[in-house]
DNA sequence: TACGGAAATGAAAATCATTTTCATTTGTGA
DNA sequence: TCACAAATGAAAATGATTTTCATTTCCGTA
């Protein structure tokens, strides 16, 4: 039943633990890898369902799936360059615990964006 | 120059200023009014350029905007019935200003959704 | 008032990520 | 070796969004 391919399980990990579903198809097609598109979105799946990967959404709506266990960070993006800081994100992962609690939602997850113009832009 | 067509403005106001491009066409249609979902679409990108309303993403990717001066609020969603609860942000807003201070950025905006499952589900 | 060009409009086609369908291949246990 | 379930992937379907392009609406000016 799981279809969580290990070598789009090990693309994933080589990516940075970050990167869209097409971003990793053409990475294995680049590496050689023979494989489908069709395979490596039902394996992201079912990563997804077997809690070994999160899925977040670009600004473009585009999916990206990323490693569980990864440090859990933010980004600061720059809208003029989009240079893109990693940041550390304490005061949101209590704040979503508190909101979370305070409504009786179990089971949850959070994402949390800053975008603004850098030094240089 | 400026796109931003008053009766998807008023249409989105009245959908809770909150909504889809789609759902926004479907609401001027079913209420009669003349309109192509082209120039829903354009309306809405005018409209986010002259910063009238924000855009942010449903979980499945499609593109949602909301009247911006609105009370900013944040969003906790069920993943499993879609139940949505608008809850406050003081938290976010302080980091999101602290964080954009540390690295020198300006005009910042953020974004953050908790999602996980109520108690019904 | 008539003219000319700029902006707005919308139908239809193009794009792009994602999902579904379906026929084929692979793997596995009896 | 056989039969059958699971995996695979090409191609088509879907759905949101964008682009193209021909037409229409506006507006200022002669």
């Amino acid at each position: 039943m799981s279809r969580s391919n290990p070598r789009v399980l090990s693309t994933l990990e080589r990516a940075g633990g970050f990167a869209s579903a097409q971003e990793i198809y053409r990475l294995m097609q680049r590496e050689g890898e023979s494989i489908g598109l069709t395979t490596v979105y039902r394996a992201l799946q079912s990563l997804v369902n077997d809690k070994i990967v999160d899925v977040l959404r670009r600004d473009d709506g585009e999916a990206i799936y990323r490693l569980c266990g990864e440090a859990h960070h933010h980004h600061l993006v720059c809208k003029g360059c989009g240079d893109t800081v990693e940041i550390e994100g304490g005061a949101i992962e209590k704040w979503a615990k508190a909101m979370a609690e305070e409504h009786g939602f179990r089971d949850v997850g959070h994402t949390a964006e800053i975008f603004g113009l850098c030094t240089k832009c």
